[in-house]
RNA sequence: GGGCUCAUAGCUCAGUUGGUUAGAGCACACGCUUGAUAAGCGUGAGGUCGAUGGUUCAAAUCCAUCUGGGCCCA
């Protein structure tokens, strides 16, 4: 009988699986929307629409996608999806950054390792394949993540198309006449006879020499800076390097740091005053060593001491980096030697000079001692294991003794560099490097107007790249690598560098078919072939090609010439937007801006958003903590996760900031992930019998708690598109989170069953609650899709087809627009009064379910009392009819006797109501029916 | 060490120009339901708003210092 009745109800139903099974059934998906060329038809879908163009930012090539960089992907896609329902056409064109030494560092050890000799072009030609294959899986890696993309017209830093460009931007900067050749200090090897890179570096134990060494100070300038002048005056400086003696320049003492004159006896020297002990101690003086006078660093600015074995001054300079830590407190400054030593050097105009050639040996250039010409600063590994001074050290040695300036001298152990494949201890070198000057054509100004007119997403990201712009010196570009772009600049016999952007662009043209192996293959003759070389170049066969590349900044920071200019046409330049990691205002959005304002004369982008990097559940970062051996990839989440998890857990967080990663978390977004994909499910299985087109209600017509639910829907979908268009994908999150669980589900869905389940097929009432779920589904699963992408794409298939996939998937359905009658503040008030009502309601039945006298709220019935009078009252009044219903209890009374507000609960049966075993309602008498004895609302439903 | 930035319940987020007892969802505990059932409903507990000092009648909110994170430099 029980099974009869309950055969008479309309109970929901759906194909829509509650269980996701996501790992398992996205790939799927995945190859539906292969199959439809989903990425195609949006760009079809909206081939008239104003653009909105997302460039790009290229990852990098060596490894596997990072939870992080799938972060950014996954931001972009969200964005991308949403701006293409919104109606706009959102080209993305995916890129891949694939020049740089990590890459060359890789294939260099491998080559090494085989024991190989291999070319130039050669090597190239493996960094290119490594680049390559990690492409492949990059790009399937991304694919999984649900990326909509262009990947078919992907770009590449290595393709020769876009090496042209690379090169075309670097030909504006020449002809802006702001590339000039200077020297700056490298890592060098002596062996190899090349540049290193930090990460060619090994820090090893190393014996140098240390050395105690006086600066004479002339009288007359003692004098002018009120130093006594009786005895010989002398500022002592520490090394460890004693080869750089030679290229001393200056000597730095600290602003702010005391410096005392201290009397030895037969003369005086100037150190640090916190250091003086230890210099006596290292010097070995013995007796007394009054202090003459102290003064502060900054008083000493610009003294002339005397180089002990060159005739030159040697000036007092000021520097921040000057520590009391060790030493003398005045610091041996060789600009071409060392990397503050270069900063102080440019500060104070100072020749960054280096008299060591790229053999190691003293040049003959005029200025070194004749006695020093020749020796080598090489300590070979040998030399090492004897803990054997290179020859330099020793001339040096023997120099500085003869001329009595050598103090004291020991041996010193401490961690140097050293070659990564000879094992040598490098040098620090100036060598010759190609520069841009930033300021020469006030590109920095230009520079800092344009960050002025671009909208920073966090607002303070424009402190930040303004910071970057302001502080960063000229840009030197070169490089000595062989993976990269080549820096198109000739040199003649006697090492002149000749460089015209006219010949870099005839260049360019050829590499754009050729490729830049181009450049190493061929001879200078085939290169210039053809090309009319300016007044004063010597011929082609007089010039040999210029091996240094660019810097790889300068790679993904032409994209915008590249990509946007080149392969998409001028209307989408500059792009709407740039959205990377907040690392790259330094970096990419940086390099870009200079390129774009050099070659364009104005920012490439029009907004820029970053957001924060991922730290673990202890909010460190988690490439440090042990937890993480393993790379934290992206496929890693994945395969645990799903997408659609990944996707929600991304959207959930405030990404401008730190974004957490962990187990919790993931757990929560997997629970919200159950709540929206059983709300899709509840939803569609209440429109089992229900056909829009032909069961529809008008608005106007629907019942008052469903114009509520509709008004809600509104009130949620401004919310939402005001918080996607600010890129605050975390509040669509709590939002449709917080609607999906209190105003769908535990009230409006809850309230809903009744009727559903229990009315005609056909009443009213029923159809007016499914028009309203028809609406609010249309509207939920478009506001989600952009962030559930998978799964919207399911919930949509069903609603529409009844099965898993559509051809018509949502990423093809516009952005709900809202109709104005949706739009109800009156009913919103009433039932906001009602549902306050409610919950005091629900309060006042928990006792009486603690005690077991209710089970389920249908089984009460409620006596409200208000205060005659009370508004709240009126609204009760004015929806007494709905009061059961929306209470979701059986009877309901209202009284107005004198006291406050009360609520009293009985349970039905003491009223001697009877329960409805159709419906579970309690009313006060059952009528007859072939079905058996049910309530009188019911009689009427099963006629 | 410098620049930028963050810190509110176990987790994710709100908290408007300083103004009642700091909110929501999830998780948790207890209960109901078994007609969304590897679901649904109800109730409850849970916070010195990173710390300290200051301004104010009043501070999560303004100021200073500190502690602990993150990114970028040195």
């Amino acid at each position: 009988m029980a099974n009869d009745l309950k055969n008479t109800l309309l109970l929901p139903q759906t194909e829509f699986p509650m269980r996701a099974n996501l790992v398992k059934r996205e790939p799927t998906r995945l190859a539906h929307w292969d199959q439809l060329d989903l990425y195609a038809a949006m760009q079809r879908l909206r081939a008239e629409a104003p653009a909105y163009v997302l460039h790009d930012g290229p990852p990098f090539t060596n490894g596997d996608v990072h939870i992080g960089t799938a972060l950014n992907k996954t931001i972009k896609d969200t964005v991308c999806r949403y701006k293409t329902m919104r109606g706009f056409r959102t080209p993305y064109v995916p890129g891949w950054d694939c020049h740089g030494l990590p890459i060359e560092q890789v294939v260099t050890r491998e080559i090494q390792e085989s024991g190989e000799e291999v070319s130039t072009a050669e090597r190239r030609a493996r960094c290119d394949a490594f680049s390559e294959g990690w492409i492949t899986t990059q790009t399937a890696q991304f694919k999984r993540l649900g990326v909509q993309a262009d990947w078919a017209n992907q770009y590449k830093t290595k393709d020769p198309a876009y090496e042209a460009d690379i090169i075309r931007t670097f030909a504006a900067f020449v002809e802006q006449d702001i590339v000039y050749r200077s020297k700056k200090p490298v890592y060098w090897s002596i062996p190899f006879e090349t540049a290193l890179a930090e990460a060619e570096i090994e820090y090893r134990d190393h014996t140098s020499l240390a050395i105690w060494v006086k600066f004479t100070v002339p009288a007359d300038q003692a004098e002018k800076f009120g130093l006594p002048t009786d005895k010989p005056l002398s500022v002592v400086i520490w090394t460890t390097t004693p080869w750089t003696i030679p290229a001393n320049m200056a000597i730095a003492l600290h602003p702010r740091v005391d410096y005392v004159v201290a009397d030895l006896g037969e003369e005086r020297i100037v150190v640090a005053e916190q250091l003086l002990p230890a210099v006596r101690e290292s010097i070995k003086h013995e007796g007394d060593a009054p202090v003459v006078k102290t003064i502060v660093g900054a008083d000493l600015e610009h003294l002339q001491t005397r180089h002990p074995i060159v005739d030159r001054a040697s000036p007092i300079v000021l520097a921040e980096y000057v520590t009391t830590d060790s030493g003398t407190g005045c610091v041996h400054t060789a600009p071409g030697h060392g990397a503050d030593d270069y900063i102080t050097g440019l500060n104070y105009k100072l020749d960054i000079y280096c008299p060591v050639g790229d053999d190691g040996k003293y040049l003959d250039d005029g200025q070194v001692p004749a006695d020093l010409v020749g020796l080598t600063t090489l300590e070979t590994v040998e030399d090492l294991k004897a803990k054997k001074p290179s020859t330099a050290n020793i001339g040096v040695l023997r120099m500085l003794a003869a001329a009595g300036a050598l103090l004291a001298k020991k041996k010193y152990l401490h961690s140097y560099p050293h070659c990564w494949r000879s094992k040598t201890p490098i040098i620090f070198r100036a060598v010759d490097q190609w520069f841009v000057s930033l300021d020469k054509a006030d590109h920095r100004k230009q520079a800092l107007d344009a960050i002025d007119q671009v909208q920073w997403v966090p607002t303070h990201g424009e402190t930040r790249i303004r910071g970057a712009v302001e502080a960063r010196p000229d840009w030197c570009i070169s490089r000595q690598r062989s993976w990269g772009v080549p820096i198109i600049a000739f040199f003649g016999a006697d090492k002149t560098p000749y460089i015209d952007a006219d010949v870099i662009r005839q260049v360019a043209d050829k590499i754009a078919t050729k490729g830049t192996n181009t450049w190493y293959d061929a001879t200078p003759i085939e290169l210039l072939d053809g090309v009319t070389l300016p007044e004063g170049w010597p011929a082609a066969d007089q010039l040999v090609q210029g091996r240094d590349t660019l810097d790889v900044w300068i790679d993904s920071g032409s994209s915008h010439n590249a990509v946007l200019r080149n392969s998409q046409g001028d209307t989408i330049w500059p792009a709407d937007l740039y959205l990377e990691g907040s690392d790259q205002h330094r970096g990419w959005f940086q390099s870009s801006l200079w390129t774009s304002i050099i070659s364009r004369g104005a920012a490439p982008y029009k907004a820029v958003l970053t957001h924060g990097f991922i730290v673990g559940g202890d909010g460190k970062k988690i490439s440090k903590s042990g937890e993480y051996e393993t790379p934290p990839t992206s496929d890693r989440y994945i395969n645990d996760y799903g997408a659609d998890v990944i996707r929600l857990w991304i959207a959930s967080q405030d990404f401008t900031q730190d974004i957490t990663l962990s187990d919790t978390i993931l757990g929560n977004a997997s629970e919200a992930y159950r709540l929206f994909r059983n709300t899709f499910r509840y939803q569609l299985s209440t429109q089992f019998d229900f056909d829009f087109e032909k069961n529809g209600v008008a608005i106007a017509d629907l019942d008052t708690l469903d114009r509520w639910a509709l008004h809600q829907t509104a009130v949620l979908t401004e919310a939402c598109t005001t918080a996607y268009d600010a890129y605050e994908l975390h509040r669509v999150y709590q939002l449709c989170n917080n609607f999906c669980s209190v105003t769908l589900s535990s009230i409006y869905h809850d309230i809903l069953k009744d009727r559903l389940y229990t009315l005609a097929a056909d009443h009213p009432l029923r159809r007016s609650s499914q028009t309203a779920i028809h609406h609010i589904f249309q509207t939920l699963v478009r506001l989600l899709a952009p962030i559930l992408s998978f799964t919207t794409d399911e919930a949509w298939a069903h609603a529409t087809n009844g099965s898993d996939f559509s051809d018509d998937p949502i990423h093809l359905q516009d952005w709900p627009t809202i109709p104005a009658d949706w739009t109800d503040t009156a009913i919103d008030a009433d039932i906001a009064t009602l549902l306050q009502v409610r919950s005091q309601v629900t309060e006042a039945i928990e006792p009486a379910r603690q005690a077991g006298k209710i089970g389920k709220s249908l089984d009460a019935a409620v006596t409200l009392n208000f205060p005659a009078g009370s508004d709240t009252l009126a609204v009760l009044e004015k929806h007494r009819e709905s009061l059961p219903e929306i209470f979701i209890v059986s009877h309901v009374a209202i009284t107005t006797a004198a006291g406050d507000t009360s609520i009293n609960v009985q349970h039905c049966e003491e009223l001697g109501y009877t329960r409805c075993p159709r419906c579970w309602r309690w009313v006060p008498a059952l009528n007859s029916t072939a079905h058996g004895d049910v309530c009188p609302r019911c009689a009427e439903a099963l006629t």
